[in-house]
DNA sequence: ATGGTAGCGCTGCTA
């Protein structure tokens, strides 16, 4: 099974491009977030039209999450259920069934700026996500946490630790959460096979970055113990961040021996 | 040089 994530930037904007990508990289499963679409604005038929079937959570304008699915999706549910979101009213989860692997396609708030309340409810909504895989998850079953974790979980995931120092995305407050999520049973699947410092996910839009090699890592794909040993491949595919209009996040791609 | 771009939607926010 080959498993996607991809931060799209807006999937009205990156249609196109979406769907150019998915006819060559040929993913099982692809996570998106930022669709920036209220569910019934999603193009279902352009992804029908190529094999893939959507769950879409999305309010519109900004956020919106979904899994584009060519081996079914099933008992979708969005949000944190039961239990109190920082972010209430904000599309940044949703989870559904692939192929028999539990998939979860999560956006986590940006953060902004230390110091901020939005920073504060970023940590808060990093607990909640531990919370709800505790409530309704184990760490024995076969389950993928991908998207945009808007964390650099090591220095050797940001090119340049310096310029950062007090900012978002690299704090020790965040860094301690994503740690939670690995020592509750997760595995990042990328670090798994390469251990190369200047793997990149997102380059900022501006001053060229990209063409700086001036990025961040910031989006993860999470396997439990199930599928831990079944990592045979991954990829950050860089050429979805050249050319025309590209989402300012590369797709990460990961194969599964299932 | 402390900037810059992109998306949404129409004013400035979000990233």
């Amino acid at each position: 099974m080959r498993i996607a994530t991809w931060n799209v930037n807006s999937l009205k904007a990156r249609l196109p491009r979406v769907l150019e990508w998915l006819e060559y990289a040929q993913p099982d499963v692809l996570c998106m977030q930022e669709t920036k679409l209220a569910d019934d604005a999603v193009p279902v038929m352009d992804f029908e039209a190529i094999g893939y079937t959507v769950l879409h959570h999305g309010e519109g304008r900004w956020n919106g999450v979904a899994i584009a699915s060519r081996v079914g999706v099933t008992e979708d549910r969005s949000g944190f259920g039961e239990l109190v979101d920082p972010y209430e009213g904000e599309a940044r989860l949703v989870a559904g069934t692939c192929g028999g692997v539990r998939v979860a396609s999560v956006y986590v708030p940006n953060g902004r700026a230390l110091g901020t309340d939005t920073y504060e409810r970023k940590l808060e909504w990093l607990d909640r996500l531990l919370e709800w895989l505790d409530a309704s998850h184990s760490p024995d079953e076969p389950l993928v946490v991908c998207g945009d974790f808007n964390v650099a979980p090591e220095d050797r995931d940001v090119y340049d630790p310096r310029a950062f120092e007090g900012a978002t995305h690299v704090s020790d407050a965040e860094r301690k959460r994503y740690q939670a999520l690995l020592d509750w049973g997760f595995t990042d699947a990328f670090r798994q096979l390469y251990d190369d410092d200047r793997l990149y996910t997102w380059w900022d839009y501006r001053a060229g970055n990209f063409h700086k090699h001036k990025g961040l890592r910031i989006d993860h794909v999470l396997v439990t113990a199930p599928l831990r040993d079944r990592v045979t491949w991954a990829l950050v595919d860089r050429n979805a961040r050249k050319g025309e209009k590209p989402s300012d996040h590369a797709p990460l791609l990961v194969d599964l021996a299932l």
